[in-house]
DNA sequence: TCTGGGGTCCTAGGACCC
DNA sequence: TCTGGGGTCCTAGGACCC
């Protein structure tokens, strides 16, 4: 089995297409109040700008880095070349994400690469170098990292070992040796809660963990985790590679640089996010039963509420009625951050329309009316708009949301109101003042 | 003025059916 | 007036992954 990771991926594409930024850290991710790191450079990484961090950490580790929010379309085109050369060395590729996946060699095609006829440490090790400069080529430059192993487990781990730019093979036999010095979270699956759970009953490494019996990993941490740590503290791991799956639920989210309080304009997010998530399962000729709103509140607590139709679909105006409907259930008083829409119980089968009515038109989303109190001056494009209230900047703007402070002489720091993107009350706009 | 987005899988309780 | 068990579906929340 093989395992191929991309160095630094999103980061290191940007740095392809951007020779000014070859050498210097770049930070790909969220660039608003709220952003996280995506990718950071190994440059930035000196700095201790790390995946998953906050963009505003990373800007104070890192203040001369680049932030970029990231050009997926790039990141999917590279993507799409490095799984292509994959699927032509054998036809079980397992994609895990744009940068990442497990090939399973045991099927290769050996007329194409007849290196691979026996497996054996040497020639593996030949071809799996021979693959990474291929990546860099085909990529123009991207560097891979690779792990072999005897099974997706064991070559995942030893892809992780010599990052970026290197190759770790490891020899049957040897699987549960390298593994029982290693902390208990090399193990898929063991994140900061099972991590924290089997520190207190004294486990932190593999070798530990191997003490424990099967009965107390499942008493302890239930019965999927207990069986599967069991199994794979002990390199006992033979999934095999799967290469086409069926996706199992759609869904858009949002989270907003200020928490939202206004119904109205919660009940029109929703609405916009119901209509890209039926435009992305009809692009997929996919509908679902299952409608699911996410919910985060300005303390971070999160709910989810969900509603199951008789029947299938994949129409905007269905999904957004629903999500509005669910929404009003809660108690949103205290300040929303994120808002989410999904829809999940899959099927790759529409409904007939039976009662013959025309199926519902995108473009005929019904919107919700906004409130009208309040309403400031904008143009597309500018910083600066004249509010009812005085003077204010648009200081948040992403996701269909545009926040507004309203200032005046009196109180330098007004009001916060958020409104639509399209709301008409923004394109009705009288001359803006000359911004700072 | 901490804490993304798009997913998957698991658990647990309750409804319901046989 | 008391009381099975198994199976499936639905809902909500949480852990985890990249």
């Amino acid at each position: 089995m093989l395992h191929l990771d991309l160095d630094a991926f999103f980061a290191a594409v940007e740095q392809r297409d951007k020779p000014s930024l070859r050498g210097k850290p770049v930070v790909v991710g969220g660039v608003g109040g709220r952003g996280v790191v995506a990718t950071a450079s190994y440059e930035a990484r000196q700095y201790g700008v790390r995946s998953a961090m906050s963009t505003r950490e990373a800007r104070s580790r890192c203040p001369h880095a680049a932030f970029l929010s990231g050009r997926f379309h790039a990141y999917r085109a590279a993507s799409d070349q490095v799984m292509r050369l994959l699927r032509s060395v054998s036809p079980l590729v397992e994609p895990l994400s744009l940068d990442e996946a497990f090939v399973d060699l045991a099927v290769a095609d050996t007329t194409e690469h007849p290196g691979l006829t026996d497996l054996s440490l040497a020639s593996v090790t030949a071809f799996a170098e021979e693959l990474r400069s291929r990546v860099t080529e085909v990529t123009g430059g991207l560097t891979a990292s690779v792990g072999v192993g005897t099974s997706k487990f064991i070559a995942k781990v030893a892809s992780d070992l010599d990052k970026p730019d290197g190759l770790v093979v490891v020899p049957p036999g040897t699987e549960r040796d390298l593994l029982r010095p290693m902390k208990a979270s090399v193990i898929p699956g063991v994140g900061p809660a099972t991590a924290e759970r089997l520190r207190r009953v004294g486990v932190q490494t593999v070798a530990e963990l191997e003490q424990l019996s099967e009965d107390e990993l499942v008493r302890e941490l239930g019965k999927a985790s207990g069986h599967w740590l069991y199994a794979l503290a002990r390199a006992d791991d033979d999934r095999p590679v799967v290469s086409e799956r069926e996706a199992k639920s759609v869904s858009v989210e949002g989270t907003y640089d200020h928490d939202l309080t206004d119904r109205s304009l919660m009940e029109h997010l929703l609405t916009r996010q119901a209509g890209d998530v039926a435009r992305r399962l009809r692009k997929s000729g996919l509908s679902g039963r299952t409608i699911t709103i996410k919910v985060r509140m300005h303390d971070f607590t999160t709910v989810s509420r969900s509603s199951t139709l008789g029947s299938p679909t994949d129409t905007a105006a269905t999904i957004a009625r629903l999500a509005r409907g669910l929404l009003a259930d809660l108690d949103t008083s205290g300040g929303v951050r994120l808002l989410g829409v999904g829809v999940s119980g899959l099927a790759d089968w529409v409904q007939e329309d039976l009662f013959g009515e025309t199926t519902e038109d995108e473009e005929e989303l019904p919107d919700v009316e906004l409130p009208q109190s309040s309403r400031p001056t904008w143009a597309p494009g500018m910083d600066v708009v004249h509010a009812e209230l005085g003077q204010g900047w648009v200081w948040g703007s992403g996701r269909g949301v545009v926040t507004i402070r309203f200032e005046t002489a009196t109180s330098p720091a007004g009001p916060v109101r958020s409104y639509a993107e399209d709301d008409p009350a923004l394109s009705a706009w009288t001359t803006p003042s000359a911004p700072e």
